[in-house]
DNA sequence: CAAATTTGCGTAATCACTTACGTAATCATT
DNA sequence: AATGATTACGTAAGTGATTACGCAAATTTG
């Protein structure tokens, strides 16, 4: 018996945070498994600098929705692996702005190889099943932006 | 634009996690709108107690499918919050038997009553919804154990 | 245009776990 | 019944994020 399923909605904190955990094993898996030297939480930034070219710690944290202490945090790492490099903003001298280094550029065909693998896996681990994850989550994540648990939660006791 | 969205599959795991991190702090909003001093990570040791009435920490860490320093953590608050008790398992001498203390099993009615209500919230929210997430997270974490995702990614470039 | 507010960043501390490792008790095997 | 393996627990350190807080630069406003 699975105390966690049986516990159904009330767990769903638990399920989510050890399914993530797992998941960043999974892909930390992988990456040894092709024996590339990265981690699986440099992916979000690593991929959107790499798209972006060039951003503010701000702008990242907003867009990967993560805080800025987080980004900072992970570029120093990748600046320490020369993978990323910064520099201060010439417009405005309270930013900085990070990019991909010369060696993390040269990485990147490597990473965009493993990520395709990897989105394949996922699709086919996603799409083949009866209920669709991504679809579950991505409607749960509005549904929360529109409206706070706590604000729900009122709610329905007015209406109880 | 949600960067996380476009990422699909590949930002999962962080998209896992912070779903988790909303859901724990909305059930923290709920107790606090309550005024009752419990919080949400006590949820899965203090249930399982509740229902089973005494049980060592290795069994309760595989139940609830978390590590046994997790639960050693947890109980330690909890046991200094005076809800739970624990003694030498009599049968067993590596053993420690926790259980609810009297405090907390008068605790425990209030806590049902919320529950109840996270429940019904939960339940609504989940269930409104085109897809469902508790469904398509059971059929991911039955298709996890049945089958490791490195093993799969290996398959996959077999197939390939 | 000076004062007040906001914005961007950095550091420190915290959090809710985890892995790694050590010790003591029990079990299995000969 | 001694030896070796396993099991249960505890502590310490690490992890990947967070919140809290402070400073400096830019923007707003009166």
């Amino acid at each position: 018996m699975d105390l966690l399923i049986e516990l159904g909605a009330l767990a769903f904190a638990s399920r989510m945070k050890r399914m993530s955990e797992i998941g960043m094993q999974s892909v930390a898996d992988v990456y040894q498994y092709y024996e590339i030297d990265f981690e699986a939480k440099y992916f979000p930034l690593f991929y959107y600098l790499s798209q972006k070219g060039e951003a503010s710690i701000m702008e990242i944290a907003e867009v990967l929705k993560v805080t800025h202490p987080g980004i900072i945090q992970i570029a120093k790492e990748l600046e320490k692996k020369g993978l990323l490099i910064s520099k201060k903003s010439s417009e405005d001298a309270r930013k900085r702005n990070l990019k991909l280094s010369k060696k993390g550029k040269i990485l990147l065909p490597k990473l965009q190889k493993i990520w395709a693998d990897l989105t394949a896996v996922n699709t086919d681990l996603f799409e083949s099943k009866k209920h669709n994850i991504l679809l579950a989550l991505k409607e749960l994540e509005d549904a929360w932006e529109e409206k706070s648990y706590l604000e729900r939660f009122k709610e329905f006791h007015k209406i109880v």
